[in-house]
DNA sequence: AATGAATGAGAGTTCATTCAT
DNA sequence: AATGAATGAACTCTCATTCAT
């Protein structure tokens, strides 16, 4: 039952925080949509910042046990179409979720915190991709990474952006046609 | 006189804005960093909001001018590639400004009210884009435009989290043989 | 065990109060030193007042205990030097419990508490103490005695702020010859 | 006006900390009984703890005006006599401000702060002191002045603890011929 | 045009206390 | 006897905004 509540609690700054933003959430606000007192939250998180830390690391953990990423991959052709593939459609399945995490992008304050953090899992992610290309042949595997990482955001932000009419099937498609 | 009072007053938000973030930032210390009392700010400014969205405005007026954007264009391919060029580049010359542009995206507050201002003129420059997908042969150029957009917007983010990095030609060229 | 339960919470909250201050100190604190939840804590002692009035109680009693104070003692030479004695070297074994003490003396709030149950005590003590002052001829009994407590007070306080390095047996000395 | 308003935020505070301690005192008590609000005394004062800071860094260099200490006064028999006299009669000119004083000497928190600034100035005062009790040819001047240190101390608690009651004059007598 | 003193609402956080279990 | 989840009021402090000067 303490997992619950805490649950609630989470779900409820989640909406919270994507629908104004991190900093212009109020802990109140939370506490109000989680119908739990403001002292009560405290008992659970010690600050507003532990929850957004919370929130995003549980994510995060989320996205990579989802996208099936285990550290030092070899990446084929065919589990690199998945990984677009999923890279795109996960989001759009809890746009709130990635919206927030979109929001704490360009959030200096924050996102420093959080690459502190996810810095060396996204590494290995990002060396195993970049193996890829090589073994695509192209010349400058780790800027054709960038580059397609690059494209693959920009994809995954316009439709978390408007996922009803942006074209995603389409989107995929010319990724993955792009790059196999 | 009066214009450079504003205008210093701007530049000050700006980058008290760029630094903290929008909510984080406080009018005092934007009245501090462009060496004016805070009642003066109100003289010029009836909000902190309004400083934000005049910053706003100001920026997308100055992309679009800098593009050489106006209404009901014809592109041509040269053009186009223009366009993907000047895209990229732009926001390098300047990440402040555009990284807070690129903050606001996802703060769904104030990304409406700058919205409900620009939707006008994107439009008929996203009608000019789709135009240019379809003299180019593309089967449905509405989608073609979004998923163009979306990868351009893509680059020009991962440009202004890591301007020195992020391998910006390549990405320009790949673009540009995508599309041409 | 009942006993031992709530001896060692007000070891705890004494412990506790000395380090912080009685306000400054948490009754969530006082409970995990204790190692008792904040809840039984309450089965014990009804408020957090109430340990600190129980504390200060049970040091009194054990002061007065200590010095043999009984009502309507006659004091004579000898037993008045024994008196300046044990005044000044009880407090040093203990100076956490006595500096508590002293931190009440000129917190208004709680000072009236106290004095209200111990000033009857106290009373019969000070005229034995006046009584003896009579004896040894002083022409204004009652003035003697409160100027011989304001220095002892004196003394002790100093013991406690520096126990190391206070002149301890010269001012005992001190004091005996000036009254003796 | 600006140093009235500061004046009259000082004077509230001193009131409500001698009543109740300063850690059982809230800013908007403070506020309320300057009749300020609460904005307006962090716009003086950067924290509850900077008006405690003033409050006793005041007194303590009118105390020392009062009492004309300098560095390196070489005190006669007639001076000593002044300073114990006047160390007496001044707290009881206004009792409130050295309650205050006395009642952080025990407040561990803050007595640290307070005697980091204050202990060059004492110190020096204490060395002329000791020089005194050399210079009258006392054993071990250092303890000496300790120990009259603390009575001194004794004697000025006793007086603010009681003003009307204690018999002052007669202290100062019995102290100033303790010592001449 | 320009100041900065002043406000009041609300921020995040803590805590003594209660109560269902 | 014992827990700790839960509360709500109070805490210190911040800040956008106004207004007398």
């Amino acid at each position: 039952m303490r997992a619950k509540r805490r649950a609630s609690i989470l779900d409820a700054a989640l909406s919270v925080f994507a629908e104004e933003g991190y900093h212009a959430s109020s802990v109140s606000s939370i506490a109000k949509r989680a119908e739990v007192s403001k002292g009560l939250l405290y008992n659970y998180f010690k600050s507003k910042e532990e929850v957004l830390l919370t929130l995003v690391r549980d994510l995060f953990d989320y996205a990579m046990e989802l996208l099936k990423i285990v550290p030092d991959e070899v990446i084929t052709e065919e589990r690199f179409r998945e990984i677009i593939e999923l890279s795109i459609d996960i989001p759009v399945e809890e746009p709130q979720r990635w919206r927030l995490y979109m929001s704490l992008v360009f959030q200096r304050d924050v996102a420093e915190l959080l690459m502190q953090e996810m810095a060396p899992r996204m590494g290995t992610y990002m060396t195993s991709l970049s193996q890829y290309f090589q073994s695509r042949g192209y010349e400058d595997p780790m800027a054709a990474m960038r580059v397609f990482s690059a494209l693959l955001d920009g994809i995954q932000m316009h439709c978390l952006l408007d996922p009803e009419n942006f074209p995603r099937e389409q989107a995929k498609q010319h990724l993955i046609k792009q790059f196999t």
